[in-house]
DNA sequence: TATCTGACGATAG
DNA sequence: CCTATCGCCAGAT
């Protein structure tokens, strides 16, 4: 309904479906993400929609050269090989 | 409308 | 491998 004032739940809307689509062991970029939600370089929006918005599975992605994020990679790491993704010196491998 | 911020990406040193 | 800088985009103030 109204949504004038508030940001663009657009945006918001199509990386949540991007990142729901991800299934257990998937790993996807930033820039992957953005693209596929439909807004390509957007990667930095990404980063920050998932750091503000809780529920999504932000675990999940990873930089581009397969680095996780900062602030919290022990934990990420974690998730990832439960979930069984291997993770050499703090980075995915695929 | 302007300005700053930030789970990025690529390039340079 | 590391840090530094520029370019990009959306959100917040």
């Amino acid at each position: 309904m109204d949504r004038g004032n508030g940001p663009d739940d657009d945006f918001t809307a199509a990386v949540t479906v991007v990142l729901e689509a991800l299934r257990p062991g998937e790993v996807m970029a930033y820039e992957e993400v953005a693209a596929e939600a439909g807004y390509p370089g957007a990667a930095r929006a990404v980063g920050n929609l998932l750091r503000r918005t809780p529920g999504l599975p932000w675990w999940r992605v990873v930089t581009s050269t397969g680095r996780l994020v900062p602030g919290g990679e022990a934990e990420q790491a974690a998730r990832l090989r439960a979930e069984g993704v291997v993770i050499r010196s703090g980075r995915v491998v695929r």
